[in-house]
DNA sequence: TGAAGGCTAAACAGTC
DNA sequence: TGACTGTTTAGCCTTC
């Protein structure tokens, strides 16, 4: 059908005078379509039959017009040559006229040819998978851009010989327009981009016709209003030749390239050549097409490199001879009991259950976490580095709320971070571990199977951990955070290792050159919290932000206390928990941690354990 | 190579 | 009695 329909567009253009700029449009519409289809649906892509029985119609063509226009048989199309029989004699002026005409013709058809000839090696390109063709979405029109369906995929050499070939250049690097004889034939000129023009005012998604491009992104695409507007405005700003059309002495307008030999004449060629006119409108539209191409096919290769980093890292069956495969051991043991510890009716996941996917490989928004790091890693790697690096969980977590959500990814976060967040998460700072366990279950799509291993983790992490404190309650036990534990622990992880403290200023001790990670660390304490999308109300989450800024913020910009340093975010009144007189020795073995007995001097704490800080990171 | 941190698994006791 | 909760220990892995 397609075959059909170019060739109906070559047998209609052969009819009319003006048929090589028809036909050139008419037949680069016809090679969009083909494009689309190609992009769409590889089965019904062109072929190369098909292109070659193209090229052979066009040859056809060309020989048509050869012959039409053989002495005495004239330029005129058969009509006309009904009506004017070449009986009259012709003047020597005449006969130059037809000659150069036959000329022009001729050129024009060797344009034709070599489109298609670019046409069908991008269109093998792209069988041999050289090429990625995303297409035009379903319903867009055939715009001028769309006329070059492989450019989503092109080099910008490859681009810029689409472009030339659009233009009308065709010819290699230094083939001038004007080496085709085709600049300076006027409106119709090669490809009549005026007619393309009308043309993508029938899509049907005017915004994808007119994308709104910035024109920061590529030199090449700035509108000729723009170009103009800016040349007359800062003509005088640009006294150094810097302009991005303009470059190593050569015009950068598409397809152009003449040599200017200084930013004078090139704004005068600019001028001249690159006016406000149909010819530049349609280029520049041309140059959305092609932006707009390019965007689509960086966001797609984007998902690529997602689904590649998705696939690399998370393999469960990433051949190992380790019963444990070493990426996320976690994960796999868990997904040893999926079946039977899946609840029947949680909502379904975008990732097979036995086959998790990190959030460094496959979150739309890769974490920083992610560095160089994010090798096959199992749970403490990735999860030591949440910390070391001191992701902000709630930074990390809220752009991509909804994925961790729906996606069966691992928070890369310890369960003690975890369990924290939700802690702090709560309207009252305090949740039983049911509700801990509603959090999780909640908030990540990971937790909500295999709920006997992490469950018991969590269990584990509020038992070990001193930060959690365990309140009595009318109604039951409540487990509250101690965000004193929580710092003293963080800083001696921190200073604890020798790579961080010794790049950390002496004197400033939390100082405004505060080292990244521990100034990471120390915003992590501050987090806006989690619960953005469905998690707690807005106020509580300002509050609690507002509360922890108070107790922490003032150490993340000014390095002092501030005179109103607030109490860590919840000192239980009643501390149930019953902890070791001894529990400085085996779990806080730095100097900090002897202010860890809740005392009430929290400011005299603070000061205390800031002091000592200073003196670590001496 | 060892220490440390983190995770999983399991055992055990207490409570509901 | 069974499920849940809380504590503790052990082993493994990774990073430093």
């Amino acid at each position: 059908m397609m075959q059909e329909s170019a060739t109906e567009t070559i047998s209609n253009s052969s009819m009319s005078q003006n048929g090589m700029s028809t036909l050139s449009s008419s037949q680069l519409e016809a090679g969009s379509r083909d494009g689309r289809s190609s992009a769409g649906d590889t089965s019904s892509e062109v072929s190369t039959v098909e292109l070659l029985h193209l090229q052979q119609q066009q040859a056809l063509q060309v020989a048509r017009q050869l012959l039409l226009q053989q002495p005495g048989s004239g330029l005129k199309s058969p009509k006309s040559q009904d009506k004017h029989r070449p009986l009259q004699v012709k003047t020597q002026q005449q006969q130059q006229q037809q000659l150069a005409a036959q000329q022009l013709v001729f050129q024009q058809q060797l344009l034709q040819m070599q489109q298609l000839q670019q046409q069908q090696h991008l269109l093998n390109m792209q069988r041999q998978g050289l090429l990625s063709l995303p297409g035009p979405a379903p319903g867009q029109a055939a715009l001028p851009g769309q006329t070059l369906p492989p450019q989503a995929g092109l080099s910008p050499a490859e681009i810029q010989q689409l472009w030339k070939d659009v233009t009308g250049g065709g010819g290699g690097g230094g083939h001038n327009l004007e080496d085709n004889g085709i600049k300076h034939r006027g409106g119709g000129s090669g490809l009549d981009l005026s007619t393309n023009n009308s043309s993508s005012t029938t899509s049907s998604n005017p915004a994808k016709a007119s994308p709104p491009i910035s024109h920061h992104s590529i030199a090449n695409g700035q509108s000729p209003v723009l170009n103009h507007r800016r040349e007359r405005d800062s003509l005088h700003e640009e006294t150094g030749g810097t302009h991005p059309l303009y470059g190593h002495g050569v015009c950068k307008w598409p397809g152009c390239e003449s040599i200017c030999d200084d930013f004078g004449q090139f704004l005068k060629h600019l001028n001249n050549e690159h006016a406000l006119d149909d010819r530049s409108t349609a280029q520049c539209r041309v140059q959305m097409q092609v932006v707009q191409q390019l965007e689509i096919q960086l966001s797609k290769e984007r998902e690529r490199l997602q689904a590649m980093m998705a696939h690399l890292h998370m393999r469960p069956s990433e051949p190992k001879s380790s019963p444990k495969p070493l990426n996320l051991v976690s994960s796999v043991t868990m997904s040893k009991n999926l079946p039977s510890t899946s609840p029947p009716n949680l909502p379904q996941t975008p990732t097979t259950p036995t086959a998790p996917i990190t959030p460094m490989a496959a979150m739309p928004q890769v974490p920083s976490v992610l560095g160089g790091a994010n090798v096959p890693s199992m749970g403490a790697m990735r999860r030591r580095h949440s910390d070391k690096y001191s992701m902000s969980l709630s930074s990390e977590i809220a752009p991509n709320y909804e994925f961790y959500k729906n996606a069966d990814v691992r928070p890369p976060f310890t369960y003690a971070t975890l369990i924290r967040q939700a802690i702090m998460d709560s309207a009252d700072m305090q949740l039983t571990l049911n509700e801990i366990y509603s959090w999780f279950t909640r908030t990540f799509a990971y937790f909500r199977r295999n709920a006997a291993t992490w469950k018991n983790a969590v269990r584990h992490n509020l038992s070990l951990h001193k930060c959690f404190v365990r309140v009595e309650n009318v109604k039951g036990a409540v487990w509250t955070v101690d965000e004193m534990e929580y710092q003293k622990r963080r800083s001696q992880k921190i200073t604890g290792s020798p790579s961080l403290v010794k790049n950390l200023p002496s004197s400033l001790g939390y100082g405004t050159a505060l080292n990244a990670s521990l100034q990471a660390a120390l915003a992590e304490t501050s987090l806006p919290l989690l619960g953005t999308p469905g998690g707690s109300p807005p106020t509580l989450m300002h509050m609690t932000h507002d509360e922890l800024n108070g107790s922490l913020d003032h150490l993340d910009t000014n390095g002092h206390s501030s005179p109103g340093y607030s109490p860590p975010v919840h000192m239980p009144s009643v501390h149930v928990k019953e902890e070791p007189l001894n529990m400085d020795d085996d779990d806080c073995p730095m100097s900090l941690v002897t202010t860890a007995n809740h005392s009430p001097e929290l400011d005299d704490d603070r000061e205390l354990e800031e002091g000592n800080l200073s003196e670590d990171l001496e």
